[in-house]
DNA sequence: GTCATCGATACGCCTTGAGTATCAATTAAA
DNA sequence: TTTAATTGATACTCAAGGCGTATCGATGAC
């Protein structure tokens, strides 16, 4: 004979009552069928666990030992039960994210502030990962998703645009180019340029070379950085020019001027995924994202 | 739909394995009633456990998650029945032992230790009780044995002997009586004596005090006290006279001079526990008390 | 002494779990 | 490409076991 919830659930009924038939009320039972149980479960153990008066019950010292643990048993299995479910709503679990730090600085940390507040008991494991590396990270399994520029994405990934805005060119203060309300591109053509690296910025990297190229010259490159920031610092101590998003105008520093280009170009945001990723969480961070991305678009 | 135990047993099998065949044969059923159990289990927690396929079988996030705390719940349970077995047979819980301190004196520590030697998981409460209480606490169960001289006990207590040895006297060295090998009572009849209280230790005050009345005088009592090791260093110092257990001999206390006495007087000590105790420790504790009342007497 | 309460027992019904046979899908081999 | 083997799911049947009704026996209360 082997133990069954069955008999744990009705044990401890009748221990908190000390009745037979008020427990078996309690149970939606009748009392026969419990007080069987109860004798069954006896048996299994091979202890007492109530002495029966036909006008009291009461428990013998196994039962008060067993109760306690029958109704820590039977919280842990409540527990294991809704966690389980939390699990599979994708509520609780590890969610392993991707990043090129090029590509993050803008929406990495609003977007996993909103993920963290909305599943607090969902593990974020951020890692910093090279463009072409990502791909390979979320085909593998490695990562859950990405969060990237559009690049030439493979076969198997999926893309959820999440923020999107214009390039804007950052002068030097004192640079003639400053006074104008537009930037003719054009007129960088004999500028130094402060780039992003192609290797760790591709999208970027190629979005800004492809704009000059339009215009008819080749960027001279004299420094380059994936660290957005840096780039407006240089900008600042007057070492060249650069193409930016136009959100990094918010770092008003003194010494760089930000203004509109002639023609305008949009860099993009968003999110890569594996569709055939089976972990709960992905699905609840998509859910963010794309909430995340209308926010962003009806707030611009 | 409920859960039970034997889905969580089938589930662990499974997820143990990853292959519903070898699953089966190792819970000694056929496989269509273990697709069966861990179907309903799915569709009780409303979550996809394992990813079948025709050609493998694998653990969803929740799968893993609740594989965990299933692994627990059934290792809980166990160890409640274990425990609880133990319980029952008295092997583990809470004896609660009430002595009196002139009784227990020289039985208490070698029984106590012979009983937590045997039962490391039980634990021991010891109380010091007078006489006069130790009978009420027996009977409302307050305690569950007692350590006592045999004092008129009532109804509803049982006794058992687990020591006894002669009274001895015990003389300051330079006494003359010390010089004789075997103690006459009645010399002692004007020698000032140290005994027990007769309110906490009536049995071995009224041994004495008998002893004395048989050979026609009454005691002349200078000092009380419970404690046996205290009137051995009242007589060393010169102080009066003692009747004793023989065993006080063992102190070598210079000054102090033990004797057989003309007239032996048997002590004895033993337990005291009221027969509808339900504590199944009791029982256990009986077991060593008996076995300790034999060794005392063959090494006796 | 009678009646009420309460847990145990007897019996029948029916839910449900297990076994056999088989299907469907996938993969390996010919 | 076809065939065979493996594996989990499904259909059907049987039987074990859980539950409900009726009743018993014991214990207290009035």
């Amino acid at each position: 004979m082997t133990i069954e919830l069955r008999q744990l659930r009705y044990f401890v009924a009748l221990a908190d009552t000390l009745h037979f038939g008020r427990a078996a009320t309690q149970l939606h039972i009748t009392q026969p069928p419990l007080s069987r149980q109860i004798a069954a479960l006896e048996d299994t153990l091979g202890a007492a666990l109530f002495v029966r008066s036909s006008r009291q019950v009461e428990l013998t010292a196994a039962g008060r030992h067993f109760h306690e643990h029958a109704v820590r048993v039977l919280a842990a299995l409540d527990g294991a039960v809704r966690s389980t479910q939390a699990t599979a709503r994708g509520e609780r679990g590890v969610l392993r994210v991707g990043f090129t730090m090029s590509a993050a600085w803008n929406v990495l940390p609003a977007l996993i502030r909103r993920y963290g507040d909305a599943f607090p008991a969902a593990e974020i494991q951020l890692s910093e990962v090279v463009p072409r590396e990502l791909d390979e990270a979320l085909l593998s399994g490695r990562a859950d998703v990405g969060i990237a520029f559009p690049w030439q994405r493979p076969d198997g990934l999926e893309y959820l645009r999440v923020h999107a805005e214009p390039l804007w060119a950052v002068l030097p203060a004192g640079h003639p180019l400053a006074a104008a309300a537009v930037v003719a591109v054009g007129e960088l053509a004999d500028e130094p340029f402060i780039t992003f690296p192609a290797a760790t910025a591709p999208a970027l990297h190629a979005l800004v070379a492809g704009c000059c190229r339009e215009h008819g010259f080749e960027p001279r490159i004299r420094l380059e950085t994936h660290l957005q920031q840096t780039i407006v610092n240089l900008v600042a101590e007057g070492l060249g020019v650069s193409l930016v998003p136009r959100s990094m105008s918010r770092m008003q520093l003194a010494g760089a001027v930000f203004r509109p280009i002639s023609s305008p170009r949009v860099i993009e945001q968003g999110v890569i995924w594996a569709p055939n990723n089976a972990n709960p969480c992905l699905a609840r961070f998509l859910d963010c994202a794309r909430a995340f991305g209308e926010a962003m678009a009806g707030g611009d």
